[in-house]
DNA sequence: ATAAAAGTGCACATGAGTGTGCACTTTCTG
DNA sequence: CAGAAAGTGCACACTCATGTGCACTTTTAT
């Protein structure tokens, strides 16, 4: 046999690497400056052993970025419907009760530092949101008195407010308000929002004007 | 006489507590943790001299708040038109043309800290924020499924991301996508959005729908 | 021109956070 | 059970920023 894995290390070892992620993700969210002895003392560890498992503040920041990111693709990769603007109500939806976990990253991705690796670490859901921006202005559901590159920025900056500076008690009523905030800068007008969000998936619905 | 003001100060005195001000609004926008001895170096002091200024950084970051929302807050009154979304469309373009200004209080608003001092100093803007949306839901102009209150901190939220986050060189474009995504979120079609800018004060514009 | 105000340069104390070394204990896992 | 992996506790060196003291020079206003 090869010298490859003399030990696979053991399990409660991978457990608190996980925890030491989580924990790292909520703190940084609450704090972004939140020191590795608060991170580690959340996660029921010493400053000391969280370096056993990364290596510095910088590994463990961009571990967190990563993670985040991936349950962020995987749900932008799910989504799909029979039509652009359900597309980008079911999107905002779902991308709203990960919050929890975007937060850490949109807080981070403020830091010039991360930038470049959170903007490539969320390029599928920015994907995906293109190509959901392209199809709803293409059949004429979306504005086109912006371009489609721009929209989508739009559209992102608008959800990633909506998520980032609302820290209202109320979930759902939030959640609504996001979706009702990303189709008028989608272009629709209040009264078509309102029925959109009356009637749920009732297929065919009216387009943008 | 009495013994009120002694020597009155020296004007380069005045000059330079001025200069620290713009500097520290200028370095804390790219970096809220700017250290006082770039903001010094900045205004061409030294760090030791800032202290002859300010008594320490908190003063300084609250000088430096109360000194953008002086700028904002004389705007946002002296902004009036016949109509409230005419208004929107005014205060977001003129609030717009402060940017610079604008830059350092939402970097700072962000901190837990001077988070009172900022909704204080900053009240004037949106209490007359406030007004106009009352006036632009009571006459139908503006959207009413979602409440005056919330209506007008989305509204804010919104002007402050395109503020904050567009560093686009195109300043005159992206003044004007600021008010597009201001006039959505009131409740707006994008149709009626663009008809409005391209026939600028033409007087009775249409209403929400 | 002259005295006070303003600014310089340095030194110093303080505090918080990071990263590392090392001896020791606890806890899995085969 | 035995031994390695994981974690503890403590000490240490280092960096960066804040705030202050003090002697000295420059600038301004009268």
């Amino acid at each position: 046999m090869p010298e490859t894995a003399v030990r696979p290390s053991r399990r409660d070892a991978v457990r608190n690497r996980d925890e030491l992620l989580s924990c790292a993700q909520r703190e940084i969210a609450r704090a972004p400056r939140a020191s590795l002895a608060t991170i580690a003392r959340a996660a029921g560890l010493t400053r000391r052993a969280l370096y056993g498992h990364f290596a510095d503040r910088d590994a463990l920041v961009r571990a967190v970025i990563e993670r985040g990111a991936e349950r962020f693709n995987a749900i932008a990769l799910g989504v799909s419907a029979s039509e652009p603007l359900a597309e980008l109500t079911e999107l905002t939806t779902r991308l709203w009760q990960e919050a929890s976990l975007v937060h850490a990253s949109a807080a981070i991705a403020l830091e010039e530092r991360y930038l470049t690796l959170t903007a490539a670490s969320l390029a599928p859901v920015r994907a995906r949101l293109a190509a959901i921006v392209e199809s709803g202005q293409r059949t004429g559901r979306m504005r086109r008195d912006i371009s489609a590159a721009t929209l989508t920025r739009l559209i992102e900056e608008t959800a990633r407010t909506l998520i980032v500076r609302w820290d209202e008690q109320d979930a759902e009523a939030t959640a609504q308000l996001a979706v009702r905030a990303v189709l008028s800068i989608a272009g629709l007008s209040w009264r078509d929002v309102d029925a959109r969000l009356s009637n749920v998936d009732k297929g065919e619905a009216p387009d943008a004007r």
